[in-house]
DNA sequence: TTTATTTACGCAATCGATACCAAAAGAAGC
DNA sequence: GCTTCTTTTGGTATCGATTGCGTAAATAAA
């Protein structure tokens, strides 16, 4: 239960030296002799002798670690987009904890705590869907944290941010159902307050607007938990199939959303006239659906990547780093069959 | 850059007692006068005062943090699995860091080690699929710290193991395969040193057996990367139909392999006489898929429960535990259209 | 009043590693 | 032979919190 540890004391014990004198040895310090390094060294792989992380985190209030915050794992987008950080982190010699807010405010709120008090060097996180309030981030960004927004960033904290362009995502999506010919699309997308659900309404409204069709506004459903809980999404395709005038096409905001929205959405189509729809998701799995479904597809891997490069270079700049850019990427659109006419 | 946090010394200095005495105070101790300890208490709160957890572990050789690792988030069963165990973590007062091996032996050792000397309490893990050479989870367990094994198990160490009845599931497939009139069943399953991998070959070839039918080798097919090298799962099913008397049905192991194999066999089945498949498979999108998959689900949330309740009574037993346990899951099978004739 | 017993607090060691400062030994210069 | 400099090593404080031990003051008992 103990779980004993070798020590530099040990060390220095058994070789009749001082820990000082140890720990200049093992780190090849230009004051120790050759002969002493020799023995040291050859000791301490012996016992096979690693240095305790705590103590030298204690110590100089940096763990070498990087904790990253998403809502969930089994959302793809953010299961790619860790895989990204974690390939940048270990070649960088960075290791990385990861945890999941499971759209919880209160869970960020103590998984980020966590994290901090266990001298994470720096933070990755896409906040949860039911963030509203910012301060657990500013009060750690502004006692000196570093910290990286990824997809779904906070304005208003002033430090790195990458996203992919949601803007156009929804655009090109919209226009693309549109020029199939849908006049009556509906948007079924996240939590009013986040960022990236203002972006992607805002691009399907101007599609709407520059192929001069109406926008109107109870064909946009916010699913307030995201998709986590069934039902919000469930309900949003009922009071739209409900409707007299019903949508001929859908655009829905994020994988769970996406995933949730079409078993729905299948029994209703086999009843009746079809509905075609499409998506965000990153899935590897909607080309086996039928129909194939059509999506707007982002480079999570490539976004994870470039937030994770940006944190270590703040982390690892000398002086204190007050000019931030916002990164962007390109989403894809992929065209299958949900979305034909 | 630096991250100044408030101390106990800092308390003691502004209120001008010792260290020890505030940290009497905040810890409620019987030789601290109600007074002082109210002044401390109501000062340390309004300065937001939080012990620092780098220094608790190194002084205590605790963390309150279990360690958790597996394979790979965007496999369901583990994520699901992940989810029992944080569900159980957060309502005992630990928290949770989770890594990811990506099925890869190097990386699992970098992650447990990293773990271990960042003072886990205690290891939750489900080995990759390359691990064959147990040493570094041997030595850990053998110097104390408390580990237990979920779903990819390790035999040889003597701890507690959660697991699904594998034989059984494959089994109670195989059967039904059989007796929806199928009779050369294929099985594509993961790496032959994995424990889970054997349990489920020996489960489909007793139900062979117990239906007179002749095991055939060449109707098995390992993949050694445990279906993370999309190229391993196409020569598999290539593999099996180029044969002269090509499987009319195919059981496959592992979420990752069965999702895998679906796009191949899509094309082999729109060309020709379709092949009937079912699979080991966690995912939430099986119905979607036409046809509609046949699975068999793990309890992956409640394995993960288990796993996390029992390794928490191991860390909180006064004694050393001598005496372990494997507790077994039962899976349960979900006929669909995949594997109808 | 004297002694014994609480009460309430401070000092210093500890966990593991690092780093500044001092000190010993040997080498070099005069 | 003495001072000075270099080389190599040891002593000790530090990071933040806990804890055993010691002790002054306050109170109780004799």
């Amino acid at each position: 239960m103990k779980f004993e540890s070798v020590t530099i004391k040990d060390i220095a014990l058994k070789l009749n030296l001082s820990k000082s004198t140890v720990s200049r040895a093992l780190r090849d310090s230009y004051e120790i002799s050759e002969e002493t390094k020799k023995l040291v060294l050859e000791y301490a792989k012996k016992i096979n002798y690693r240095p305790n992380p705590i103590a030298l985190s204690l110590k100089e209030r940096r763990s070498h670690t990087i904790g990253i915050v998403v809502p969930e794992f089994s959302n793809n987008f953010f299961s790619q987009a860790i895989n990204g950080m974690e390939s940048i982190a270990y070649s960088s010699g960075y290791n990385v904890i990861i945890t999941q807010s499971h759209e919880s405010y209160d869970r960020e709120v103590i998984n980020v705590e966590h994290m901090a008090y266990r001298s994470v060097d720096g933070l990755l996180i896409s906040v949860s869907v039911e963030t509203e309030n910012f301060d657990h981030l500013k009060q750690l960004h502004d006692r000196g944290l570093p910290i990286v927004f990824f997809d779904r960033i906070v304005e208003e904290i002033d430090t790195y941010k990458v996203v992919c362009d949601n803007f156009k995502g929804a655009y090109d999506a919209t226009t693309h159902l549109i020029k199939s010919g849908f006049k009556n699309i509906a948007h079924i997308t996240s939590a009013e307050q986040l960022f990236i659900t203002q972006k992607r309404l805002a691009g399907y409204r101007k599609a709407l607007e520059d192929h001069k069709i109406p926008f109107q506004e109870d064909l946009i459903k916010h699913c307030t938990h995201g998709g986590t809980v069934t039902k919000e999404v469930e309900d949003a395709i009922t009071s739209l199939l409900s409707k007299k005038k019903k949508p001929d096409a859908i655009l829905s905001a994020g994988d769970r959303i996406t995933t949730v929205m079409l078993p729905a959405l299948k029994k209703f189509n086999k009843a009746s006239n079809k509905i075609a729809y499409m998506g965000f998701s990153n899935s590897d799995l909607t080309d086996l659906f039928t129909p194939s479904l059509s999506v707007i597809r982002q480079p999570a891997f490539e976004i994870g990547q470039a937030a994770m490069e940006q944190l270590i270079k703040i982390i690892e700049s000398k002086r204190p780093i007050k000019e931030f850019a916002t990164k962007v990427f390109e989403s894809k659109i992929i065209i299958k069959e949900s979305s034909k006419k």
